[in-house]
RNA sequence: GCGCCUGUGGCUCAGCUGGAUAGAGCGCAGCCCUGCGGAGGCUGAGGUCGCGGGUUCGAAUCCCGCCAGGCGUACCA
């Protein structure tokens, strides 16, 4: 890419300009290359002139001059000024801008993909929500963020991965099944008590119903302890489904549902235990037993296997990364996770340095929580409590690719709100409409260029040179980069903003340069460069998952 | 109490590995269809970047303190 062409080239001249004098020796301060935000200070800019001038004592004005006057520049680049207080800036070629443009349509669909991860096996584990209940407006948004990341490192040459872990064993299953099965006696006129913590959202009676039409009272006649037992797993697959169901509904999917359960069977459990009592981690105290993180920097110790003998969920996650890293052997893993679990990261990474594995593996993304409201009226999400606004009614209300669009433009650092009279409210004037629209809009074009037998292959493209033009091809080619940085950063919102900045130079070319028109030249190029932004556009938007409309 | 996250124009949020006059969308005030989709384009008003110190040539960005909100601090997950 440019931007690593540059760097070297600015080493090369600094490295030159140190030998022959002209900067005394020092040690050199790394050299960082940013993307001013101001056109007339051109695409590249360094500051590094104002760095060395501290070292070394000379204006900065001048060391930038002595830098560039050794520089050698790529073919990309066109020149370099110094500029006031001491940057040195840097403005692509009009040429090579042009010939970017057929660099983009050969490209095609695989445009702005690289080999930045050389096939590292990577793991995205994301939503793995219990199955007791329907997912919330919380988990979509870890939903999107993880499908999302997934289709990225993808293009980035990435393996890539997509796993949601069904917690589907366990303490909270066990309350679940009760409830049902109260629930369930209780839809067919029997007393019976839900449990202290039960889950009494409504669908739990709804599931007692349906389980009762399918099935009728069948149930009633088997032992509790056996009632409960094939009650939970009937439930627990119908709320899957549903959860499957939800998911598709947001567009996102995945590779790999991984069961807590099978980590008791497939070995992982026994695996991981030992291996930490090998090395000493594990005690007995207080008739249960703990992994001794406090060892390894930790505030405190965290029990494993409670006293009454059921492991803890913190013993299956030990278990389920032992999977991910020495079974099956992923280079990088990525947890999302609500930030609800924040606790959990340090523990997580305390078990990593146990067993040996690089915590720096282990990448952890919280999600900060989501509130839901309508107006000023804040609805309450929680499972167990009773009423539930699900993901479903959510993107009934809003569409999939609002919420999506929604979810991605906010760092997943910020809490959120999720005004649903908002999201409604602007979705007729929505960023997403906007992008969606320059897409038909392109396509638009292209139709009419298509009825009028208009081939353009052969469209000379240095005939693209006005301001319009060359700003839509500088975005254009800052796709590929842009990919890079969501991989660095693990933020997607900078994907969004890049959609929505290619959008608008796009809808202001539109305005100033009419594309089919009685120069034919003009046109062949011009509909050169709607190809390769509707290619560009197109990208990022099945990046985001989102829908590519030829019409709207 | 301690830990993590957040506090940026009326609203929702970017920017936070320090850089050159602080950005976007919505909302608000105007302007633009005798040419390919006006779900569009253009212009403008609107901000002590929570507060106070510090580091630096330069701080919304880094450090310290304070204030406010969220979350965590379970033999819940």
């Amino acid at each position: 890419m440019v931007k690593e062409k540059l760097l070297k080239c600015i080493q090369q001249a600094v490295s030159d300009t140190q030998q022959e004098g002209c900067i005394p020796l020092a040690i050199l301060p790394d050299i960082n290359i940013e993307r001013p935000k101001d056109l007339r200070h051109g695409d590249y800019a360094t500051g590094l002139p104002l760095k060395l001038a501290r070292i070394s004592g000379i204006s900065p004005l001048e060391i930038a001059k002595r830098i560039i006057n050794h520089l050698s520049l790529p073919e990309e680049i066109d020149n370099a000024v110094a500029a006031p207080p001491g940057f040195i800036n840097f403005t692509l070629s009009d040429k090579w801008l042009c010939q970017q443009v057929s660099v983009i349509l050969n490209a095609d669909k695989s445009y702005g993909d690289t080999n930045l991860g050389s096939n590292t096996y990577i793991q995205f584990e994301f939503v793995s929500v219990n199955p007791t209940g329907p997912l919330h407006i919380g988990h979509g948004r870890g939903a999107v963020l993880g499908s999302t990341l997934a289709n990225i490192f993808t293009s980035a040459g990435y393996k890539v991965e997509r796993e949601y872990y069904l917690n589907d064993t366990g303490n909270q299953i066990n309350i679940f099944g009760t409830s049902l099965y109260a629930r369930y006696q209780q839809c067919l006129g029997k007393e019976a008590d839900m449990p202290i913590n039960g889950y009494f959202g409504n669908y739990m009676t709804a599931l007692a119903r349906k389980i009762i039409s399918e099935h009728g009272e069948k149930f009633l006649q088997l032992s509790q302890q056996e009632a409960i037992t094939q009650l939970t797993k009937i439930g627990m697959e119908k709320i899957v489904q549903g959860i499957k169901q939800d998911l598709q509904l947001l567009k996102v999917d995945f590779d790999v549902w991984y069961s807590e359960k099978d980590l008791y069977h497939n070995g992982q459990y026994q695996q991981a235990m030992e291996k930490l009592q090998q090395r000493g981690y594990i005690t007995k105290r207080e008739n249960a037993t703990w992994f001794e993180s406090s060892v390894l920097g930790e505030d405190k110790d965290n029990v494993l296997v409670r006293s009454d003998g059921s492991p803890t969920y913190f013993a299956s996650d030990i278990a389920y990364h032992h999977s991910k890293f020495l079974q099956r052997k992923f280079d990088r893993v990525i947890d999302i996770w609500g930030a609800d679990h924040q606790g959990h990261v340090p523990r997580m990474k305390a078990v990593l340095k146990a067993l040996s594995i690089d915590p720096e593996r282990l990448s952890v993304i919280l999600c900060q929580l989501v509130t839901l409201r309508r107006g000023k009226e804040v609805i309450k999400v929680s499972k167990r409590s009773g009423d539930v606004i699900t993901l479903r009614e959510v993107i009934d209300e809003v569409g999939t690719d609002a919420c999506r669009f929604f979810f991605l433009s906010r760092s997943a650092d910020s809490q959120m709100d999720f005004d649903l009279e908002l999201a409604k409210k602007q979705s007729v004037d929505n960023p997403v409409y906007y992008i969606q629209y320059a897409h038909a809009r392109i396509a638009s074009i292209l139709r009419l260029a298509n009825e009028k037998h208009i081939a353009y292959d052969e469209g000379d493209l240095s005939l693209l040179s006005t301001k319009p033009e060359l700003s839509l091809i500088r975005c254009l080619t800052f796709l590929p980069e842009t990919i890079e940085n969501v991989v660095d950063t693990l933020q997607p919102q900078y994907l969004t903003y890049y959609s929505q900045e290619l959008a608008t130079l796009f809808h202001s070319f539109y305005k100033q340069c009419r594309v089919v028109s009685q120069d034919e030249a003009l046109t062949k190029a011009r509909l050169k460069l709607v190809r390769a932004s509707q290619i560009t556009l197109a990208k990022t938007l099945r990046l985001m998952g989102m829908t590519v409309p030829e019409t709207m």
